[in-house]
DNA sequence: AAACCTCTCAACCGCGTCGGG
DNA sequence: GCCCGACGCGGTTGAGAGGTT
């Protein structure tokens, strides 16, 4: 007998998710946490397959995902992640922090690769591309090179940092960045204190960071979101955001609650400095939900 | 303005892995 | 040790947006 649908196929929705679908995902999950995705669409009122909702969640809906392109640095990264690990996706997004896994594997199939490859570097193997190859006469598939390659790509740490150099001399890659393989050179980057401080930490490890991929993830943020103690104020006395939530009824009250301190503007009310990365992008994921379903 | 082409990315599919019974 | 269910991952697809002719 052969393996069981993770679904009911029958009565079960697919496509794009409604505005209305992801009010319910977030709310549920808001208020209940991750668990079970199996269980997710019945409890939450989806007619949805776990997976989905699951996907949806991760790749869409998580407040603390970023928005956007990925800047030169993290573009770099992934650059060397990949020369390290191959196609693991899952490897390489947890090293960037708000980057989803489907992400980052679209962005290197539609960006990175070509970007490689007009630099005449093989995306596959990292290694430059031989004369003789023809542009044209590119990898047949992906799936076909990792089959060839996927041994040797974990086997490559020592001439990751060629690669790294080779984007670093890149003209392409040096008009618009500052970056550089160079772990000193921090103070030239042109993203986040913290988005340079990971990236350059990350690129400051050599073999000790192939070990710790391979053997023990570094957690994402995907700790139960609480609000520290502000900085700025010493009145209150930090609230989980559990709590927070669970003390409101209905989705409506936790999406007023959440998107009122975007209409008010917290930047605004100096409140900036109270909302760390997390909170503020739980309103840009609000605010992005409202936007895009109109 | 319309038809066609290309690109992007959200979502799906199937398989591998893991953990509980 | 085996089986089964659930989860997670990587590859692939296809709808829609944007660009070109």
């Amino acid at each position: 007998m052969g393996r069981q649908p993770c679904c009911d196929k029958l009565g079960v929705k697919k496509g794009p998710w409604t505005a209305e679908e992801d009010k319910k995902l977030i709310s549920f999950i808001l208020t209940n946490g991750q668990c079970c995705w199996r269980a997710v669409p019945k409890l939450a009122g989806l007619k949805r397959c776990g997976k989905s909702c699951r996907l949806r969640w991760t790749n869409y809906l998580r407040p603390d995902l970023k928005r956007g392109l990925l800047s030169d640095a993290e573009e770099k990264l992934v650059i060397d992640l990949h020369s390290r690990l191959g196609n693991r996706w899952s490897k390489i997004a947890a090293r960037l922090p708000g980057r989803t896994d489907n992400e980052i594997k679209n962005h290197w199939n539609t960006h990175i690769k070509k970007k490689l490859l007009k630099m005449g570097i093989d995306p596959v193997t990292h290694e430059p591309l031989k004369k003789e190859a023809n542009l044209s006469d590119q990898p047949t598939t992906e799936s076909d090179q990792n089959k060839e390659n996927g041994h040797q790509q974990v086997q490559v740490v020592p001439q990751s940092t060629n690669v790294t150099a080779a984007a670093a001399t890149s003209t392409e890659f040096d008009n618009n960045s500052s970056f550089s393989s160079s772990a000193s050179s921090s103070e030239n980057s042109s993203c986040t204190t913290d988005e340079s401080k990971l990236v350059f930490d990350n690129l400051s490890e050599n073999d000790p960071l192939l070990s710790c991929l391979l053997e023990a993830d570094t957690p994402l943020i995907d700790s139960p979101w609480e609000f520290p103690m502000s900085s700025t104020t010493t009145v209150e006395e930090p609230k989980s955001f559990d709590s927070i939530i669970s003390n409101m009824t209905s989705w409506e009250d936790t999406f007023n609650w959440l998107s009122g301190y975007q209409e008010f503007g917290i930047n605004d009310f100096g409140f900036d400095n109270c909302f760390n990365h997390v909170e503020l992008d739980i309103f840009k994921t609000i605010d992005n939900v409202e936007n895009r379903h109109g």
